[in-house]
Parts: structure tokens; C-alpha cells; sequence
DNA sequence: CCGTTTAATATGAAATTTCATATAAAGCGG
DNA sequence: CCGCTTTATATGAAATTTCATATTAAACGG
């Protein structure tokens, strides 16, 4: 009398749609882990910021915001209030002078490399739950659902 | 000198990040589908408020934000502005006075129902752009995953 | 070199989201 | 029944996010 999902949360439409499926493995997946990185004063989005800059120091502001998954005006934003902590400098590019390059400074750098290590060793916790084919399979096939989520956004 | 993801997206660290990968996978889906809705005037957080009453009507606040994974007091103002427009009304629980049933509209009904078979459909186009064998796991692997995730929340 | 188009980033107002807290109803021990 | 604790939802101010648009630089055709 309260519907399939009060005793079942696996029953009805919600429970195996891929698409919630995904939502929220992603948010409690990232949730355990933000809720690391907010005890270091850093968000998801300047996690996001972090770990691209860890990747590959000076990306313009339009590559941050696709990986780090949000738009560009909210990045340019939060780029802002990084710097005003003391993270990230900008700089503008000496080539195209329309393009901001975000370099991390000492303490980003270090914050970086140390959350990315959290990182590393909480992602093997998460998969460390699963069976090993399963651990083995599963970064593979969201590899595939991406390239095949791109191909259909061109 | 653009550092490892500027060649190739998925050098470096973030680029085979576990969380990344479910959040990515996870945007750009959700993205596929939301313009579809949007197109019918509805916003991800009211479709997935429609799809959870869809599964069961006259679910409680708290149950709804846990399926709509947002919080309470979000769930609150969006359910309001359901009710608005008209798509839902809020009903006092007759046993628990402090329990707010949300209920679809007739035309909350209609659009609940049309949203999920569109829905559906749409899972099944992404899911047909991966071999049969990955397409047969990865819903019971993500199901195993987030099993573990709320293992550890509790 | 000029005018036009495109690309990269910034900005500001409006809307949403978060955070802390308020309200109000149950539940519970005595 | 009374006070105390817990549960469910609401509310309001502050912060963030979105959306549309502005700004500035490059690119390009003539």
C-alpha cells in the first residue's frame, strides 16, 4: 500500500533504470570520497579542478570545464575563488591571448597530489568489494558506454 | 606540453578514474535524456519525482528525496512547484500527522507515464550500442557496486 | 588592412541549492 | 498526562548555479 518500492527498492521502473542505476552509485560513490576532500576545505567541483590540473598543469579554462563535467561559466567561477585561496594562478597564454591557462601554485600542487592519492586508494576500496571479474569488468565497460554516449553528442 | 589529456583523454589519472567514469557516464546519459524532457517542460529533479510516483504514489518526502538523491529541504520546494503546475498534490498522512504523501495529478499521470516509456526506450538505444554481454552486466554490477556503497553508509 | 565571423572567457541578474534552524507531530519513560 | 527525544517537513538567508549576453582576441575573405 505504499507502493513496490516501500518493501522493494529494486522493484518497480526507478530500481533498475541504468540511468538512476548510474546517479547514484556516482553520488554515493563521490559522496564517501567528498566528504573526504571537504575535510581539506576542498569541494567536488575544486576536487574536480584539482585532479585535472594533477593531470596536466595550464589547461585552458573550456578543457577544465569539460572534464571536470560542468559549465563554463560556473568553472570560471570557481577558477576564481581558487586563486583567491591560493591554489591556481591564471595566466593568459602568450599564443592566443582570448585563453586563460590555470596553473596550479605550490600549495594547489600539493593538495593535488595528496587528494589524488586518497583518491587512488579509495577507489581500490570501492572495488575491492566487488568480485574481481567484476572489478575487472567494470571500468571497460564504462569506457565503452562513454565513447558511445560521445559519438552520439557530435 | 597540454599535459597527458590534451593527446589522449584517457592518459593521466582522471581520465580512468573510477568516479570519474561513473560521473561522466552518468552526465552525459542523463544529458541525452533530460533534453528530452526539458522539451516537455520538465527538469531532472521533477522527472525523477515523476518516475518515483509513477513506481509508487503517495510516497513521503524523505523516501522521495532518497530516490531522487537530493535533499530534504530541495525535494520540499521542488515538490511545490510540482504542485503549482499542477503535476502533484500533497496530502497529510491520516495515521502520522507530520507525513506529507505527495500524489500525481491526472496530468501528472499522463506525463509520468509517457516520461517513463520514453524512458525506457532510451535506455535501450544505449544499451544497444554495447555488445550483448557488457549490456547484460553492467546493470547487475552497478546493482552489486551500490549495495556495497550503502554498506558502508550505514 | 578592414569588416565579419568565430572562439575563449567574463559578467550580472534570476533561479536554484545549501545550510542551519524552526515547527509540529509522534513516541516514550515515568 | 508530562516532559523529553526523535522524526518529518518547512523556511529563510547565504551561496552557488544557470542563462543570456558582453567583451576581447584570433581568423579569415577580400
Amino acid at each position: 500500500m505504499d507502493g513496490p518500492q516501500a518493501s522493494d527498492p529494486e522493484a518497480g521502473f526507478v530500481g533498475s533504470y541504468l540511468l538512476y542505476l548510474l546517479a547514484s552509485v556516482s553520488e554515493r560513490a563521490s559522496a564517501e570520497f567528498h566528504a573526504h576532500a571537504r575535510n581539506q576545505g576542498v569541494r567536488m567541483p575544486e576536487w574536480r579542478v584539482l585532479a585535472c590540473l594533477h593531470d596536466g598543469d595550464g589547461a585552458m579554462i573550456t578543457r577544465l570545464a569539460q572534464f571536470a563535467l560542468m559549465e563554463q561559466s560556473r568553472l570560471t567561477k570557481i577558477v576564481d575563488q581558487m586563486a583567491a585561496r591560493g591554489l591556481v594562478t591564471r595566466r593568459a597564454d602568450p599564443r592566443d591571448g582570448r585563453r586563460v591557462r590555470v596553473h596550479l601554485t605550490a600549495a594547489g600542487r600539493r593538495l593535488a597530489a595528496q587528494l589524488t592519492a586518497d583518491a587512488r586508494a579509495h577507489e581500490a576500496r570501492i572495488l575491492d568489494r566487488l568480485d574481481p571479474d567484476d572489478a575487472a569488468r567494470i571500468k571497460p565497460i564504462l569506457k565503452k558506454l562513454l565513447a558511445g554516449l560521445k559519438e552520439g553528442a557530435e
